[in-house]
DNA sequence: TTGAAAGCGCTAACAA
DNA sequence: TTGTTAGCGCTTTCAA
């Protein structure tokens, strides 16, 4: 902000500009280049005197040391990637969020690459990271299929996938238990006391909703209640999915479902909704649960909907210190699902729990 | 600087790998190092069979360039810095997936950082992408409200706020025109010969929420109408915040609204909610539309919320564009707000457009 | 206690 | 047409 002439905008004209380097340290300071990395690496004995000239100079010139200088004879860049093959969504963003709070904590530099669907951008985008010298790599994505395992890559590379399936049964992977969620929901309905529970779920090609569905299917028979064929439907992961489910499954039924869980919360709040607009009191006598324990559709739902927390943030987490320790040199591979979480809110519980 | 240098993972056990150099090529292909770095950089002249030969034994034993030692005494790295000061969030989303496609298709890595409304972990943040010598800043966050210029930054690092602003005027800013999107949605209402128009919005600490009224009355005042004094709200941007509104706004009240702009668009749905359990029929009796134009919000409303689209896909790209530019020694300074676009659906339109 | 110099992997200027 | 070499900025022996 001190000089404002206007050049001429000829490319890369202004931007020419050095940053100190620990040469330039060393000369001000009046030591050599050996005795200034001592100093301000803490290394070595020097007299505290000229340690505290260097610190000084340094501090003064605004002197910051080129990581990619020091990684050149390291073995460590100090850096990982994160290869999402799906959009940067709603499901990814907790796991980031993890992420960067676990690698930040270690001086751990991310590079954030987007690859949706597209191979050719994702082997660039691989070559990128592994041009940078990577130390890890973490592939994020959509938890639907499995994907092709990423690569070739470098032997040693640690990969993990988190919330994304690899077809390579070796590979690490960490993602939610869906099952185990989708057992906690159906058993708190059964708690509750509700005996004719109906699954709304998503469309069928969706892994997840065959792992929910067999968390459905093995808490009922835990609990010795019959499965009635009708009562598992599945549509698109919306609201009007979900109004529509309880046309088809309240109209003119003799017994209906006294409870309902759903395979996601856009579904269960369009329930709900439509529940509410037939005349039909959730919870007392329709208990809703969803799933994704997303804040602002459960808790804009009226009633607030219960739901399934998977924990993504702890996902994210687990993933982050996993791949660093297998940057360490631990070893690991093989799935690992994690725990869901049951969020009871007033669609099942009359009073509001806390 | 102070020397609080996050602690290095423990030495690699088995993880001790070579990667191949242009060393090891040079040696396998019988040249020297740089005949082999012409043939690989497609430079200089040299016999096709030697450039072939150097070709096929990078190829095979997987040569890919070491970044950082190019970078070493190219002026550039490469590399960009995206340093989140709010948490990764629904707004800036949008923003992150289009500088990415804009930095990947230029070859250029991204570094992400978050530092949510932690000034020590942002100056940590900035000291690392220093380190890293990135060759530029885009600083996104919250608009609301103005932030402290990030630094010290090294003179000449162009930087870049999006979605953010500095408290330094010369500061480089891109946000999306509020105002004009406010002004956009209430000429729409207006067209659609509606007079007495309310606005629902957020919480007037929101710098958007000033920029929106703003727009809202420029638009009443361009069509001479007169504005209400009690036809502004204001409360929290939620569903029941829009439900609370309209009970306000309506209660035993002899000439009530007949078109609603609210401030966004979970406020919005609120507000249609209530107006269709009033009775009151959307959009023949009363017109709504909302802002952000979040598809999963105003997709699910009943009937589907019209709104505002503040376009941040396209805000991003011109901000990857803009750093780019400023990279190769551009000139740039100051605010930049881009336009909004309207999006309507039924919710103000009886035929549903296209 | 400090300095000199080799080398990390690569490119580019200069020699051969 | 190819090889040699001097750095890029830094750390780390090894000498002084």
């Amino acid at each position: 902000m001190t000089d404002d002439q206007p050049k001429s905008i000829t490319a890369a004209a202004g931007s020419e500009h050095h940053r100190p380097t620990i040469r330039d340290v060393a000369r001000l300071a009046g030591v050599s280049v050996g005795t200034a990395s001592k100093a301000l690496n803490a290394n070595g004995k020097l007299k505290q005197e000229t340690r505290d000239r260097v610190m000084t100079v340094a501090r003064d010139i605004g002197y910051r040391p080129n990581d990619m200088a020091q990684s050149l004879h390291r073995t460590r860049s100090m850096t990982v990637g994160i290869l999402s093959t799906d959009a940067f969504g709603r499901f990814t963003l907790p796991i980031f969020q993890a992420l960067e709070e676990e690698f930040a904590d270690r001086g751990i530099a991310i590079f954030m690459c987007n690859a949706t669907d597209d191979p050719a951008r994702e082997r660039q985008h691989l070559d990128q990271l592994l041009g940078k010298r990577i130390d890890g790599l973490v592939v994020t994505g959509r938890r639907a299929d499995k994907r092709p395992s990423v690569g070739p890559l470098p032997p040693n590379l640690p990969v993990i996938y988190v919330y994304a399936q690899s077809d390579d049964p070796e590979a690490v992977a960490l993602l939610p238990d869906d099952e185990g969620g989708a057992r906690l929901a159906t058993a708190h309905l059964i708690a509750l006391g509700r005996t004719r529970i109906a699954h709304i779920s998503g469309p069928e090609r969706f892994d997840a909703v065959q792992q929910r569905r067999r968390g459905y299917q093995s808490a009922l028979a835990a609990a010795g209640l019959a499965e009635m064929p009708d009562f598992f439907v599945s549509g698109p992961w919306s609201e009007a999915w979900g109004r529509e489910a309880v046309e088809q499954l309240y109209d003119g039924r003799a017994a209906p479902p006294d409870a309902l869980f759903c395979g996601n919360d856009q579904i269960g709040r369009g329930a709900i909704d439509a529940l509410r607009e037939r005349g039909v009191s959730v919870p007392d006598q329709v208990a809703v649960i969803g799933f994704d324990n997303w804040a602002v559709m459960a808790e804009a739902a009226r009633p607030p909907l219960s739901s399934i927390d998977m924990n993504l943030n702890a996902l994210g987490h687990e993933a982050g210190r996993l791949l660093i320790n297998m940057i360490s040199g631990e070893k690991a591979h093989g799935i690992r699902r994690l725990p869901c979480t049951l969020v009871p809110r007033r669609s099942t519980i009359k009073e509001s729990p806390r």
